[in-house]
DNA sequence: TATGAATGAGCATTCATTCAT
DNA sequence: AATGAATGAATGCTCATTCAT
């Protein structure tokens, strides 16, 4: 009887042994070589759970870009009665404030510019973000923000003042520790919140 | 005596052709060959005017960081008289509105995992961040929106904003024409502005 | 399971190949391709089993000199009673006689310069001449030629002698068949065997 | 009025300065570029010297050659009278007791193994020694140590004495002072001379 | 399932060579 | 005469990929 694997869980070993790689030197880091021995495997193992590297480099991605929804989604899901604090929490989750949500981040603006020419990772990275503003929409709505009319427009205002803080937080970490990230985005979304 | 160029036009040739291939494909795509095919020149050329690749992408993300932040000061520089209006431009030259301004972004935003792990890289990504978030603190103190004490906490704020649109711009470009990065600009920094 | 492979066996067969293509035509000839496609693999095959091309250099270059030291030791340890005909036939071994004789002296010649800049060629170089001197000498006192204290000069001119045919034979192959070689070093250490 | 230069002593500048990078540290260290910095040129320079690469090698073994057999024959020509003495000086002549004797003796044996499978250094390399030989042989008639029709073979061993001790040398410097060279070749030498 | 030997295309880089000046 | 800009072929090397075990 062949050894019992779980597939899913060993390829997500191998994305996460990617996404370390890619977010430590960047994807042109992300050998096949250099994944296998950072997920403690070898090449080959990694040929049996991805078709090709283009295949790996496209799930690490996915990953990455699911990750980051849900560690946004997740702390507003977690018995969060008032909608306005959910949405707090959801903006927060945007933040890279430790080396998970920043690892992640950091997948996330590596690939930005291949997305830019190839389709498939382009569709993944526009569809994590409308999912990401719609979710934010509908809060939006709930705490009654705003008309749904245009949710959608304060929506992508909120999660601007967020992003707009993580580019920073990713282009100058020693600058922006997690709490300066709180604050600031407190500070920026006040008038609103 | 030997034919005379100009070595530092030579050089911006280059890195401008490296722009393009990372901004339509990734770091991966800035092959030697490639980068010498899109600047009409062959590859060893290119080893005339850089030492090695590393150099060759450590000056094209040099070039690319201080295209943006000449996009953003430059607009301001020409002949604006009130300081909020200068502000205003200065913000809006932070997004990626155009071919040129998306490239940039794109190159920024490629090396920026790479950046994590190489000194040189993270030097010049951090500098160019700090010398726009000290422009913008100085034009909030000229145009009287803050005091001096927290010019700097609310240029972050306004830059947030800027850079959390252009992120956006730059994941689902269909979804924001320029028009729509700039209204959104507007809307997000009225009540400050 | 992988395939079993003899690593040191396969990398003999590389070194033979690289010191074929080198006595052929210097060492400049021994490029990996062309080295590969004389061992009958390809260069990537050759990265298996040497780091770099440095160290395929050093492993013929070491290869080689334990050839001609084992060519000339060998030869006297077949069952020769006589310490004085082991001396003989030793001396005889350092001819090149034959291509392989030949080739292994080429090579060791051709990385005579190249020794004399690097440490480590160095060292393999001098070590093996001193093995062979050091042979010379105890085969001198066992055959009563000369007092311990004057064994080693003894053995350095023997050696001489069969080294200067040597070198004469690998520059005028045309004039120095294998006989002429022998009756010369016969000749030459006639007065003192 | 063009500037006047001698080409023959320019080419032998160049000779030199290749002649030197390669007792340094092989054949393959003479690249153009270094060849021309060595001697103070640009690259350019040299190719109006020697038409192409090759030729410079060329020259450069032919001059290395030529450069050991007028050092051998030259202390010999300076008023000797005695054809004995003319015939120990020319053999120590053959010792690599100096840097410059030294360095072309380790060009000959760099380009040993390309003499090998290239007609034109074979030649050069061949005609070296014969006439060398030929020189020895009739100093050895002259000085009455042998019939003509043995002087050939008392001239290659007496050759083979030196050469033998010039290569020990060779490999083991350290080991090989000028004087041990000298005291070797006149222990070697003695029952003849 | 997992290994690692082997492949060969593609890479950065070096270098001999050409040529306008 | 001499320079050095520019070329492009060739090199050492890396790496995704294949496959026998």
């Amino acid at each position: 009887m062949p050894k019992v694997v779980d597939a899913d869980e060993r390829r997500a070993e191998i994305t996460d042994a990617a996404a370390r790689l890619i977010a430590r030197a960047g994807v042109g880091a992300a050998t096949l070589r250099d994944v296998a021995a950072e997920a403690g495997w070898t090449t080959g193992a990694i040929t049996h759970y991805f078709d090709d590297k283009q295949e790996l480099l496209l799930r690490t991605f996915e990953a990455s870009l699911e990750h980051r929804l849900s560690l946004r989604v997740e702390r507003e899901s977690t018995a969060q009665t008032r909608p306005i604090d959910a949405l707090r929490s959801s903006l927060e989750g945007a933040l890279p404030v430790d080396a998970d949500s920043r690892r992640h981040w950091l997948v996330t603006v590596a690939f930005c510019s291949q997305a830019a020419g190839d389709p498939e990772l382009a569709r993944a990275q526009r569809d994590a973000y409308r999912e990401f503003r719609d979710h934010v929409s509908r809060l939006v709505v709930e705490a009654d923000l705003a008309d749904a009319a245009y949710a959608d427009a304060l929506a992508e205002r909120l999660i601007a003042a967020a992003d707009g803080i993580a580019v920073q937080a990713l282009f100058d970490p020693e600058h922006w520790s997690a709490k300066r990230q709180r604050d600031t985005l407190a500070a920026a979304t006040a008038h609103v919140l």
